[in-house]
Parts: C-alpha cells; sequence; structure tokens
DNA sequence: ACCTGCAACGAAAACGTTTTCGTGTTGAAA
DNA sequence: TTTCAACACGAAAACGTTTTCGTTGCAGGT
C-alpha cells in the first residue's frame, strides 16, 4: 500500500518546487517546454491525481450537490435520482444521496452535515413530517447562507427557491376527465391527507372536473388515508358497498388495493369500474390488469432540478437573484384497467 | 447572505487566537472557563459548525462512504442503499451514492472521481459490462492505494477484500426443492447468461437439486437470456408448448412474464404450474398471483457491509490485513403462485 | 560596462482546521 | 527576593492545492 501521490512528493522527487510541478500540469506557460514534459510525463506514469477535498477547499466548492428524498425505496424518487445523477455526472458533478425517512428530524441533521462545505447545493424532496409541522427553518437558513436549494415534488409556496413540480392538479384533471369521457358518473377519489400538498392539490383537479361537468362533489366518495400501514384495509372498508362505476387513486398503491377489492366485491375491473392511479410504477406496468395512469417523468424532474441548480452555482454573483418554477407535464397512460375508448 | 462564520472571523470578533477558539470550543483544559465560555456562547449565537473540507483536509479522512451500484431502479438495490445508509448514518457517515448504470467506463469513472480523497471507502456491486470484461484493475488499484473496499452482491473471488453476499446456491436450492416437495417433476429453468455470477450459481442449485432427487438435467427446461429488453418475448417462446409443472425464474420480472405466458396458454397459476421467483420487491407481493420468491434481504446485506467496510475504517492500522465474507441467508416466502402443500 | 527585459522558476499566502510547542504572567515555595 | 510550577494563551506548522508576486540568470541593445 503506497500512500497516495501529493504535488510535494513530486517535486521533492524531480528536485523543483512545489509550484513549478502545479503550473506544469495546468500547462502553464510560465514553465519551459523541457521541464513540463518531464513533470506531466512522471505524473502519469505514477498515475497523480490531484486531491479532491484540497481542491474544495483551496477553490470553497466541492463540485458536489446534495439530494435528500424521504424514502428510496420508491420508484419515483429512484427515477429523480437518475435523472439528477445523469446530468450532474454531465457537468462534472457529483452527488450526494440522503435519506430523510420523511423524518423532520433526520431532514435537518441532514441538511446540517452537507451545509458544512460538503455540498455546493441541495435538491430536496420534503419530509411528511416537516410538511405537517410547517417548519422550514432550516430551509431558510441554509438559503441565508448562500446554498442555492431546489425543491421538487413535495414543496411549499412560501420559500424562495427555484422548484420542479409536476402540475397536480392538471394531472389530476386529466385522469377524472377522462374517466368522465368513459361514461363514469359516480368516480371515487382514494387520496392522502391534505397536508401532503399532491393530496390536495390531486383533489382540487377532482373536484374542478366534477363541477366543469355538472357533476355535484359528494364527500361519500372520497377518501383520505393518513396511514399508509393499513392503507388497504382502509380502502376495502371504503369501497364496501359503494356504489361507483371509477375510481382515482393518488399513487398506484391505493389503486391496486382498490382494485383488489373491487374484484373482490365480485365485480370487474374494467368492465364494471375504471381505475386510474398515479405514478408510473413496474407495479403498473406489469400488474393484472395492467394499470391505467398519470405518469410523472421522475427522470424529467431530476434533470431539470440539477439543471436549474447548476446554473445557479455557476452563475457569476453580480447577477440578481431570481427564482423559477418549472412544471414537468403529466402524461396519461392508458393501459387495461379502464375501459376502452370506442 | 452571509458568509459562513469561521474560526478567524470568531477570533477576530473576540480578539483572541484561531487556536484559542478551537481549543475553548473542543473544550480544552488549556483555555480558562471564563473565556471557554464566552467563546462557546458566541459560537452558539451565531450558530457557528465547522467546516467539514478543512476537517477531512486535516484528519485524512472524510467520514464519507461511497456505495457504486449498476441501477438505482431495482428494489434490491435501493433497499441495499437503505441498510447502508442507516448504519452509516449511526456511525456518523456520509453516503455517496453513484450509478453505473451497467457500464464498464462509468464504473471506472466513477471510483476515480470519489477515490481523490472524497471517500474513505467503497461499497461496490459490480456492473454487468465490468463481469463481462473481466476488467478488475480499477479495483485492485483502490485497494493498492489503501482504499478499503466492500463487494456485495456481484462479487468476483479473486479480489483481496470483503464480501457480502448472499447463498445462491442454497436458496435455488431452497425453491426448487420446495418445488419438487410439491410434486413438480418438470421444472423450468430461466435465468441470465453465466457470466453473471448469480445466474451462473443460482442454475448450479438448480441442477443440484435435480440431481440429489434423482432428475435428470435436461437442457431443453433451461433459458438463458442476455438481453433484458425483450425477456418477455424470449419467454413466452420458449415456453411455449412446453410441458411443465414448475418455474424457477431467477428475478421477479422473468417470473412474471412466466407466469403470464402459461396464463395466455390456458393453463392456470399455480393449480398447473408452480412459479417462482427471485428478489422480493413491491412486484412480488402485489401481482395476482402473490410470487412466492426467494427472498434476498437486501437491508441486511447493506447493514453487513457497512458495518464490515467502516469496521476496516476505523481498525488502527497496525493490525495484519484479513477478509470476511458475510453470506446473508436467504428466505423463501411462500405465496400465491405455488400450490400449496397439503 | 550598464541597464532593460524576458524567460523560467521559487516563496509564500490562502482556504479552515487541529495540535504541538512555545511564551508570558501569576502565585507560592524556598 | 529569587525560583519554579502552573496556568492561560498565542504562533506556527500541517493537510494539498492554486496563484500572485517576487527573484534569478542571461541575452540583447546602447
Amino acid at each position: 500500500m503506497k500512500p497516495k501521490l501529493t504535488l510535494k512528493k513530486i517535486a521533492k522527487e524531480l528536485d523543483v518546487s512545489i509550484s513549478t510541478v502545479s503550473k506544469a500540469l495546468r500547462d502553464s506557460p510560465e514553465i519551459g517546454e523541457e521541464t513540463r514534459e518531464k513533470i506531466k510525463a512522471f505524473a502519469r506514469h505514477y498515475n497523480y491525481k490531484p486531491n479532491n477535498i484540497a481542491l474544495s477547499l483551496k477553490n470553497r466548492k466541492t463540485k458536489t450537490i446534495g439530494i435528500i428524498i424521504p424514502e428510496i425505496v420508491h420508484h419515483f424518487f429512484t427515477t429523480v435520482i437518475s435523472g439528477v445523477e445523469k446530468v450532474a455526472n454531465e457537468m462534472g458533478y457529483n452527488v450526494f444521496v440522503c435519506l430523510s425517512d420523511n423524518s423532520f428530524d433526520k431532514e435537518v441533521l441532514n441538511m446540517e452535515m452537507l451545509a458544512n462545505g460538503s455540498t455546493d447545493g441541495f435538491i430536496l424532496s420534503l419530509a411528511k413530517e416537516t410538511m405537517q409541522k410547517g417548519d422550514y427553518h432550516h430551509l431558510k437558513e441554509a438559503i441565508n447562507q448562500g446554498m442555492p436549494l431546489v425543491l421538487f415534488d413535495r414543496v411549499v409556496e412560501d420559500i424562495a427557491c427555484d422548484k420542479v413540480i409536476i402540475d397536480d392538479v392538471a394531472g389530476a384533471k386529466k385522469a377524472v376527465q377522462y374517466l368522465h369521457d368513459l361514461g363514469c358518473r359516480k368516480i371515487a377519489l382514494i387520496s392522502t391527507v391534505d397536508y401532503v400538498s399532491v393530496g390536495k392539490l390531486r383533489t382540487k383537479g377532482y373536484k374542478e372536473v366534477l363541477e366543469e361537468n355538472g357533476l355535484t362533489f359528494n364527500d361519500d366518495l372520497v377518501l383520505k388515508i393518513e396511514e399508509m400501514d393499513d392503507s388497504e384495509a382502509q380502502i376495502e372498508k371504503f369501497l364496501e358497498g359503494l356504489d361507483v362505476d371509477g375510481v382515482f387513486a393518488v399513487n398506484e398503491h391505493f389503486a391496486i388495493s382498490a382494485i383488489k377489492s373491487i374484484q373482490e366485491q365480485g365485480k370487474k375491473v374494467p368492465e364494471d369500474v375504471s381505475v386510474i392511479g398515479f405514478t408510473d410504477g413496474e407495479l403498473s406496468k406489469r400488474f393484472i390488469p395492467s394499470l391505467t395512469t398519470v405518469s410523472q417523468h421522475g427522470m424529467r424532474i431530476g434533470e431539470e432540478s440539477a439543471r436549474l441548480l447548476i446554473e445557479k452555482l455557476e452563475r457569476t454573483p453580480s447577477e440578481e437573484e431570481y427564482y423559477k418554477t418549472i412544471i414537468v407535464e403529466t402524461g396519461l397512460v392508458t393501459r387495461n384497467s379502464t375501459k376502452s375508448k370506442k
């Protein structure tokens, strides 16, 4: 095990000064051709690579961006990471992935770890607990310290930073309108509690479509789920004896639980009831019947987030502040859990 | 936007020396109580946090471990990351996640980026392309430079490092034996090509069970898939007209494709054919029929890997070298794609 | 012979820490 | 009064870079 090669060691070995070595390797015209070649040959031969940490300290930037997500065992988030990784690598950046486990404390801790020099900026989707508490002091603090921040998916209005979101309302409307177009008139909504912004927004879209089509909103047709753990049981109970011909669920798990419950009641999907989910994962594709869903394009979201962040990182500080919100449009992937249009 | 607080600034503000500030904050007895309290109060009030990069440079360790995986959009790997994150955080480490996208070049690049000071050690699962090429110079180089390395899942024998694997042979045997116990006598195998070690080992387990039970190995009952892209078509073609009563597939995708093909042939799962997969993902759980699978305990694998690595990082350099291989045992999760035992 | 100017290189500061080794000031023992 | 710890603190080196600003040596012009 040989210790790492440094400029100092090269300098000593070749009997020149450290500065000469550094300049030679960076092709400075200050250094004579002969010495330069000698040094470069030596460095190449012994495979010299500059120490990133020293560079970071010197340049006051790490060429690293941190991404903090609530949970990784979730197809949507992994596609986002993929997208971030992709453009980050293209631009010469590294990616630090941290998990908040949907816990406020872990989110704060993670930010503190990364904020102390490890990272040039953040990409973040808020933990559920954070949204519930409504405590965003850690975000504001980071921004105050000059750390660029990009929020995605689970964002919150009153933070001054770039954001990348999908148009939840429009996505939901697309789905519900599609159900309506299929002839469904008794459409149920299975959503999450309102403090999760997506739950709220998708509910809004649902309501709007009803209204636009002259249907009246009926509270009995709406289920809001708080505890993911027994969502399956809640959905089964909710659907039991409920007269519906369409279901819009805000994620794939809820959609699948709904299908199961409906089938257990002896009804058929999609003949008797059409079901649409949100988020396009492996599960949706392979389930039988395969799921019609609103697709979120996580990859695009990740790419856009990374681009936004890096743009902020590399602009000259003189430029004035401005914040963008990018809306990645959703798609509707029609499969076999909805009747086919005639 | 106020710039970060440093020791130097505190020192100037309080009119003491940098060393005094540093010592005071670290509770050195060298500093008088009065000054110490004054400094600590100031630091607390202005929320001083030491700069990680400077610490890393000084201590020559980053308290960061890197994990490089072939693909993140894969449930197994995300559970591994979860496990790594968990114990890493407990031990005060950060986690750097990099994706090789199953490409040799990207794997090498990633390692080089992380090896230059960004990371104290690696946790790695080899890219498919790397195993195919059989080129491991980058691993050996890292080890040579004194970077501890832990290989998991897709490992290779002749690298001197810690490893965490599952007993693929035993896992496969468990599955095939289970099929045999159910009365299956014509058991098909759907596997990957042999240069992916898991494909090879699981095939081995399959063969052993046949042998142990006096069945003869039949090449017609084995499919080896190279291209994931059209695996579904290949499986359908393979199964067409094939007389089987059991299928063992080396991952959940193959298993599900098999079930679909079988059903399309008018046969029933599990009544006519029992199917077992490998790796326990969301898909296995929610598919109908839900899948009987060999579960890999990715979380455990991640935890063990992290523990192994950190152990190496924190031991005193005097201790002599030794390498462990931890085998995480597999479980058999029985669900509805296999007949129930009477 | 003297200055000028350029080419080629080195010294040193800086980034933010920690730590070793002084150094000056006390108080008490001799 | 002298001497010597003990105490409280500061200077400086070190980690590995980059960069600014010297400092040489030497050729060319007068």
